[in-house]
DNA sequence: GGAGTGACGCGGC
DNA sequence: AGCCGCGCCACTC
């Protein structure tokens, strides 16, 4: 059945490295699309350890609200903020603007 | 091995 | 339309 818990948060990785430039996600977006809706939650905490790899580009993932709520988990207090609008994402008050239209659903992995 | 926690999401009030 | 509480899943103490 493979449903080890390490294959999820290999598949965390691989959808959160799918992020094109300048588009954003949310943990609920990518849970889904690895077949665990309600592990939104987990999503998240596959980040912390997303720290180890290089690929993972933690700061495009925010909650369904466009708030950078992980900012917090970074090395800086805005490093996050910084990176996004590096990308041409704006963000105001740790919030990103016009969340939607950056808004990046990934596909949905299956085995 | 039971209880608590957390980078979330949603329904109810 | 905002605030509160519960559920879900993986992990740690």
């Amino acid at each position: 059945m493979a449903k080890n818990n390490t294959d999820f948060f290999q598949k965390v990785y691989e959808v959160v490295r799918q992020i094109p430039y300048g588009k954003v996600s949310t943990y609920g977006a990518i849970a889904k699309a690895i077949g665990a809706a309600k592990s939104a939650r987990t999503v998240g905490y596959a980040m912390n350890a997303s720290h180890q790899h290089e690929d993972v580009p933690a700061h495009r993932v925010v909650n369904r609200n466009g708030v950078l709520t992980g900012k917090h988990h970074f090395p800086g207090t805005l490093v996050m903020q910084q990176m996004l609008e590096a990308e041409g994402i704006e963000v105001k008050n740790d919030q990103i603007i016009n969340f939607e239209k950056h808004l990046w659903i990934p596909e949905v992995q299956r085995d």
